[in-house]
DNA sequence: TCTGTTTTTTAGCTTGATCTAAATATTTTT
DNA sequence: AAAAATATTTAGATCAAGCTAAAAAACAGA
């Protein structure tokens, strides 16, 4: 009788956060996720992400073993898709139909992603036509979870004379977008790199056949190019 | 140094439903609203209710005195009418923009009403066009927390004869709305009583001049008429 | 007006999500 | 490999929002 609701687990404000959060913690590295690595990003204190993982593994969307860091299951992984679509479709939204500019959109998201209503989720997305990428370039997933991807390689990765297309960005903090706008910069730009400063790493770019542009090594590496 | 941010008071989203609840209470009847009423209205004990009261009396959003029930203050009125307009403003966007029936509406922007920003609002109401009226023909307050008010007449008050034009419902539950839906009544219909029988204050009427409906005095009572 | 009924409040518990301080595990350094 | 440093967990509080049971106030009927 203890685990009768297994089947339909659902999770709270906090936990869809944390989840989400070891999500984004896991991709890439395929070790487990550290106690304080989840306190950092979600800015709560090592003893309540402890408290959390208690939660979120009887809940069976993570495996935990004290001391070694978290895992996310299966379930996890298409729960916390789940958000992300929220999340990105969303974005989507403000910055397409509500005019937005790509650095406001994130605090709202973050609200507008626990609504629960697949019903909406459905008709925004058909409202918005299937997009596959979010107003920053990352992958919004399918219902099932699936995302479509793109090869992408960092700008600063990029050879001189290489050409190719601005598709997303890694750092996402206002100040950067802010910036990226200032120059000109903006998901979907046809870039070509003139020059590389070997010492610096710096480089200079063309921007859509018109617009030449210095970016340091610290900027390009923030920015992902699909070639 | 014990009430510091009486000037921007935020409110929970407990404490929004329940202000909300005592707003659309105070509604008609001015005078104080009881416990038990609000302990209806909210689906929580009265002991829950009790509690609640004395936090939102130290808010300052209701005056309240002990045994002798509530009523809302200017400053909860212009928190309640905030409320409200987003969830109407949500209402419209679902209908008109995500195809949502009538009928669906309500549990959604139960939950949208609740996103904090006011930039979105703002936006959202530029794009519906500054609707003044919702789905079920409310009104929806502005971002001062004044509302256009249409006067209106219940459809059982109608002579025989009369006309006017169905503006509202004042039983917005689903099974009411759909039944609407099925015989053919929506928003914004217009109507003329071709008969009104005494004995149970049943109506025949002619909907937008081609459709009979028979009509229970009870349907009538909770249909608003512009004449 | 008194007494029984109804309404409301108080007292004390529970649960979820946080915290601090203390205890315990693990990792790193010498 | 033991000591020091760091990371993690446990124990015990707090706060918000709910509950039940019991007490108190207000109301209503005889």
């Amino acid at each position: 009788m203890k685990n009768k609701k297994d089947l339909m687990t659902i999770l709270s404000y906090a936990e869809e956060n944390y989840l989400k959060a070891i999500y984004h913690l896991s991709e890439g590295g395929n070790k487990g996720v550290s106690t304080n690595d989840i306190s950092n990003e979600m800015k709560t204190k090592p003893a309540s992400v402890s408290d959390m993982l208690r939660k979120l593994a009887e809940k069976a969307v993570i495996d935990y073993r004290k001391y070694y860091g978290v895992t996310i299951t299966e379930a996890g992984k298409k729960m916390a898709l789940q958000v992300i679509r929220k999340h990105r479709l969303w974005e989507v939204f403000l910055v397409e139909k509500l005019k937005f500019s790509w650095d406001e959109v994130h605090e709202v998201a973050e609200e507008l992603e626990h609504v629960k209503s697949p019903l909406l989720m459905q008709r925004l997305d058909e409202y918005l036509n299937y997009p596959k990428f979010d107003p920053h370039g990352d992958p919004i997933p399918d219902e099932y979870g699936d995302l479509k991807s793109r090869p992408r390689l960092l700008l600063n990765e990029l050879d001189i004379h290489d050409t190719g297309q601005i598709v997303a960005v890694k750092d996402s903090s206002a100040a950067f977008l802010r910036y990226l706008d200032k120059v000109g910069a903006y998901i979907g730009a046809r870039i070509k790199v003139l020059e590389k400063v070997e010492f610096d790493g710096s480089l200079e770019i063309l921007v859509d056949n018109r617009k030449n542009l210095f970016v340091s090594r610290e900027v390009a590496s923030n920015i992902l190019i699909l070639q």
